[in-house]
DNA sequence: CTCAGTGCAAACGATTTGCAGGGCC
DNA sequence: GGCCCTGCAAATCGTTTGCACTGAG
C-alpha cells in the first residue's frame, strides 16, 4: 500500500534540523522565524507543507495545545507534555505511569484506538510567584 | 482574591442549557446555530464571550481536539474523549484506569498540576467499514 | 522532460475586539 | 444611575491554497 513519491528537499531537511536543535515545542510561525535565519526567503507556506509532510512520515510529532495552536516536537521518545496556563511554556514529562487499555476502549466505545495525546496543564515555577 | 462581578444573563443561561441538552461536544459555531433557534438574533461574539466566561467559572469544560478546534462539554463528570480521525466524532470514555500523580509531576517539572486533558484518537465503528 | 516542491499572495475559517446602545441590579 | 453585557462589524490570527516557476532525478 501507498508510499507516495516524495523528495527530500533542502528546506525540509533544515526545518527538521532546526526543530531537533531547538529541542522545544515551537509553533509553525516560531519555527518559520528560526528557519529564516538560514533560508531568508523561505515562505511560511513551505514551512507548513513540510511540517505536515514530516509529521505524516513520523519524523516529528504534531500536537495541539489547549491554547489552540499547533505545536511541533522533534522528540520522538514516549513522553507527555505539561503546559503552563499562564505563560504557555511546555515541559516534557517522562515516566508518568499511565496506561489506557485498548481492549477496554473497544468495549466501551466500539473505537479502534490509534493514539493517545495527553496534555496536562499546570502552573510553572516562574509563574507561581 | 478575585470574584469579579458577573451577571447571569438570559443568553448565558440558554447557552448552558442547550449545551447540557445536546449532551455532545459542539464547536462554538455549532452551538451558535443551535442557540439561534431560541434567540434568533444572538451574535456569535456573545456565544464566544459566554462560553469563555462559563468555562472560567467551571460551568462547562472547554478543550481542544487534535483537529485544532475548540469544543465545549457540559458534562462535568470525570471522563475522557476519544475522537475518530476520519469523521471527528467524539465519544466519552468512563472508567479508563488512568492516573497521573501530582507529586511525580511536581518533582519532575516544578509545575503545580491543574488539569489533565486526554484525547485519544481512533477509528469509530461506522468509519471502519 | 517531468512533476514534486517552492515562493508569493490571496483566501479562509475560527476567534477576538472596539464601539455604542440597552437593560439589569 | 452605573456598568455589565449585548449585537454588530471590522480586525486579527493561524493555516491553507491557487498559481506560475524551478530544479533534481
Amino acid at each position: 500500500m501507498s508510499s507516495k513519491k516524495t523528495r527530500i528537499t533542502k528546506q525540509g531537511k533544515i526545518i527538521l534540523n532546526r526543530l531537533n536543535y531547538l529541542n522545544s515545542h515551537p509553533t509553525a510561525t516560531q519555527l518559520y522565524d528560526d528557519v529564516r535565519k538560514i533560508i531568508p526567503d523561505i515562505s511560511l507556506g513551505t514551512v507548513y507543507r513540510n511540517l505536515d509532510k514530516l509529521s505524516k512520515q513520523g519524523e516529528l510529532v504534531k500536537f495541539t495545545t489547549g491554547d489552540n495552536s499547533h505545536r511541533f516536537d522533534g522528540n520522538l521518545t514516549n513522553h507527555l507534555h505539561i503546559r503552563c496556563i499562564k505563560c504557555d511554556k511546555i515541559k516534557d514529562i517522562y515516566h508518568a505511569n499511565l496506561t489506557v487499555k485498548k481492549l477496554d476502549i473497544k468495549e466501551q466505545t466500539g473505537f479502534d484506538m490509534v493514539q493517545t495525546h495527553i496534555e496536562i496543564t499546570g502552573i510553572c515555577s516562574s509563574c507561581k510567584r
